[in-house]
DNA sequence: CTGAAAGCGCTTACAG
DNA sequence: CTGAAAGCGCTTACAG
């Protein structure tokens, strides 16, 4: 017999299917007497007999899983957003379906498509060029989180970094060692990540009385931070401090620095923000800011959880901010004289 | 109305349901006349109607659903085959459903079980402590691949890098800049990753006429590299080059060659291998074997579709060796004199 | 070219 | 405490 099914275990139990079906299922074991709990499980056992999903998830119309689009798992920064959200998710008995998206408009509608067709319970969205009113209506209807990404317009629950708190930290880092003019090298106005950044940044340097020039890379990475780089150095400015909206942004900038002979952090100080793998062990080791990935995993997780509890959606729309703290390394030291 | 069925469609249609089931097909669509085709698609999209995978999977015996064991997605090294086993799989419509079992044999066995659940169609293994014995016989029924390790005992196809090949320039490269005192930090060796290397290093070694000298780390992790680094260190060898099994090792032993004031590559040559993101940009860059990652996840993909294609199980066991190729940066040198 | 019917493997009122 | 029956949403012989 290739795959066993309930009917097989019943007729070698003894019982009817639907009593194989409660002797299994946790909470509808205790309506049955021991002897038969125990029977229905031995026959179970000799019959390696294991539960069709599918048919379960049919029938329930509820399929245990959690759809999850991520931009490019190749970054490392989400990897541990996945870990966080598949420790907490499948302890509760759910999957999680991760589906890359690569940023690209058009590959986000055709994996949420996908993820619909799998009948998802729940989205955790860790990207969105999903406009508002691009969001299919299917998608409303189905709780969903997003995560390191808010959406301003729509009633979604998010679990973000505290930037505002951090970038202050940056910022009060380096007017500490006595820098009085700072660079942002700011990620992409259309992602909050860029705008929320920038802002504090910027909101920072008021409040410290320093300088703020700013200089917006058209992407997240190490290319975008290096031509953002060229331009900033090829302004007239008096820098001695840059600000990298992300780790990659920040590597780039090092690249070019290192191009044009510039020493950090004698000549210029440096800063990122994430925390990537491997950073504390660049020549020098990058002042960064470390983002609590796995434990926004969790809480997007948590709070996804929560939502597929409740009938109601009274819970939607929570907004969680987690604190994320600055991890000074060698890339900053006090400006030249 | 929440979710429209092929019911719905037909309704709408003036159809019968089956009529719906084969104006979607691809494959079946060619049965119907034009303009019935074309009034069910109107009603489809006039509804937004979406196929429910549990239903056609249950119905089809298929879940159009691959499984995949990796160790920690948070490792670099897996992402890049990841994405490849998902934009080969997705161009085919399947799914792939990822789960992390850090390497424990406990957690691989639940999430083989889960996944059996879920009525996964394949398996992609780059995980193994299954023994040959310990695979449950059910996954002797699916087909799977693994991808970057080798089983000698089953007969599973599996796509691995040509380490043979790979190490072997590693050792002619530092042969060829004069070093004739290698050593060697080794992966676990109950890991054919950590087995091969370490045969062809000192086949290689021995080949070339140079002292080889091997230390096994108990992990292919940092601390386990810096702990094999102590130990090898500690031990009175003429050691110039140090080839280690693996980029996290090669870090653990930089990190202790900075602690005892070794310089690198001035004082001692070192090797890394899979060139994990970053470690270009580490000082000095390490010198290291690129291993291609995605590609290893194309071809894992494609010979399960193969096997997935085939009824009778005649493409089982195939082995795949990719080519893996030096890059010299800045880890390496000639020894000193 | 199209429809009616059976059935994939479960769960869950309903009845006793 | 347990069983018989209906039905989740599809696909696919079978029939016409």
């Amino acid at each position: 017999m290739a795959r066993p099914t309930m009917m097989d275990v019943a007729d070698l139990a003894g019982v009817a299917r639907s009593t194989v079906s409660r002797a299994l299922g946790p909470d509808t074991r205790h309506l049955l007497s021991q002897d038969t709990v125990q029977r229905v499980e031995a026959a179970a056992e000799e019959l390696g007999y294991r539960l069709n999903a599918l048919a379960r998830g049919l029938r329930t119309q509820r399929s245990a899983t959690i759809g999850m689009l991520v931009p490019d798992l190749t970054n490392p920064f989400f990897p541990p957003i996945v870990r966080g959200l598949e420790d907490t998710l499948g302890s509760e008995g759910y999957t999680l379906i991760v589906v890359n998206t690569d940023n690209d408009e058009a590959r986000e509608k055709a994996a949420l498509e996908k993820l619909l067709h799998q009948q998802v319970d729940g989205f955790v969205l860790a990207t969105v060029h999903l406009q508002p009113d691009g969001l299919p209506d299917a998608i409303r209807n189905v709780p969903s989180v997003l995560v390191n990404r808010r959406s301003d317009v729509d009633q979604l629950s998010s679990v973000v970094p505290h930037d505002e708190a951090a970038v202050r930290e940056v910022v009060q880092h380096l007017t500490d060692l006595g820098h009085r003019s700072l660079a942002h090298v700011a990620g992409p106005q259309a992602l909050s990540t860029g705008r929320d950044r920038r802002t504090a940044f910027e909101r920072a340097c008021g409040e410290a009385g320093v300088e703020a020039v700013v200089e917006v890379a058209d992407g997240f990475t190490v290319p975008a931070g290096a031509e953002a780089a060229e331009r900033l150095l090829d302004r007239d400015t008096d820098v001695t401090g840059i600000f990298a909206a992300n780790d990659l942004l920040a590597l780039g900038v090092l690249r070019v620095l290192r191009e044009r002979g510039v020493r950090v952090p004698e000549d210029l100080s440096l800063v990122g923000y994430n925390d990537m793998p491997l950073v504390e062990m660049l020549d020098p080791p990058l002042t960064t800011v470390k983002v609590p990935q796995y434990q926004m995993g969790r809480e997007a997780a948590r709070l996804l959880l929560e939502e597929l509890g409740e009938e109601a959606s009274s819970l939607r729309g929570r907004s969680v901010q987690l604190p994320s703290h600055l991890v000074v390394r060698g890339s900053t030291a006090p400006p030249p004289d």
